[in-house]
DNA sequence: TTCATAACGGGACTCCAGTTGCGTTAACGA
DNA sequence: TCGTTAACGCAACTGGAGTCCCGTTATGAA
């Protein structure tokens, strides 16, 4: 009666070529429809797939972008380099801009993240992706520790949310412009808090003084 | 052919009980399912209201949502006025905590982005509420102008933008704890990279030295 | 190569969200 | 108070999303 979740026990040849068209078609359809203008009849003919296939292997709209969010935390973005916090700093905020303004990505994203609201498990997968994605930057910040330009104890993490932040809340709250301007003042914003001590590890949240 | 948006011309007596329960229910039902899970025929049964009403004078769950926006707006909240910016910004901050963590807010701002990414008049109703949530709270910045804390020209949105993302962050995108450390930090971010002059009008945004 | 069966696909079926037509109620101006 | 008609509600209808059954394909192990 229990039988095992379809794809893990025959990954290979048909059924990797499968799931491969029908996430394709997935993100074509999230990016034109939008999240609430999907289902998985309608993917799967975009698929050329049987439909039964779709229901019984995800089942649900944002289980299909749960798989998604696994196969894009696969794909890894190098990190900038440039001997400095501000540089590498500004290097991810316009990294972050160009794939949030991308006439693909953007709206992918918006997607994305309108289906994790909803179901627990793709919010899961989603806070899995940008787990991965914050861990691969944090080393422009550990070197900015040793280079002296922040306090010991600063939190790599926290340096990348207060930088990636702005963006995503132009993008899905505020609508305000979303353009090179706002990735160099979020860039900026998080270098200085960063270097004013506000991520430093002890609990001295209270704002220090300049 | 042309008829006028229903509920413009006789907004009175039955049609504002009318309005009012179904925005009620459709409030619930978001909270409850999540915009994905929710549809005009349920809010209908809940509301207590014929459905072929809910779907003339609405049609879909995302115009629904951007009338309960524009309904939101009005409701002012006061802002702090503790004669500092940080103890300003740390109240803001701690509002705002409030509201992303109440059991029915919380859900319910996730439901309203998630049907503002995508439908533009939705997205414009929930621009326009931050617009004004933002403008209400603007004159913290102003009265730390005055009172030198900030360099003159600091622009207030920008640091209420500052302050606000990192929550947003967490609850929508990378599910990091949303709790008080996370507000006085925001808050404490905010107020550091405004003294910094991040936020100062001319386009000097290369990040300032400290 | 052969075999067992995991996974896919076609097609019929169900159910309900969304539409339509029309009669009823009550808001608002005179 | 009365008449017009905006707005509501009921009931019948429709289309397609999601389910189910069963036959077919081709994977992976022996």
């Amino acid at each position: 009666m229990n039988e095992a979740t379809p794809g893990t026990v025959r990954p290979g040849g048909r059924t990797a070529r499968v799931r491969e068209a029908v996430l394709r078609a997935a993100g074509d359809a999230l990016v034109e429809q939008g999240f609430g203008g999907v289902d998985l009849a309608e993917v799967a003919r975009r698929a050329e797939v049987g439909k039964t296939t779709v229901y019984r292997r995800w089942g649900t709209v944002p289980a299909l972008v749960a798989d998604m969010l696994a196969e894009m935390a696969e794909s890894s973005r190098p990190r900038a380099d440039t001997g400095s916090l501000d540089g590498d700093l500004e290097a991810l905020a316009a990294l972050i801009l160009a794939t949030l303004t991308d006439d693909r990505q953007g709206p992918l994203f918006k997607a994305v993240i309108a289906a994790a609201t909803g179901d627990a498990p793709t919010a899961e997968a989603l806070h899995r992706f940008y787990r991965v994605r914050i861990a691969e930057w944090a080393p422009c910040v550990d070197l900015a520790v040793e280079r002296g330009e922040v306090p010991a104890g600063t939190d790599p993490a926290e340096v990348v949310r207060c930088l990636s932040a702005p963006l995503y809340y132009r993008l899905l709250a505020s609508g305000d412009p979303l353009d090179r301007d706002a990735a160099k003042r979020a860039a900026a914003a998080a270098a200085a808090a960063a270097r004013a001590g506000v991520f430093a590890d002890p609990p001295d949240v209270s704002a220090p003084k300049a």
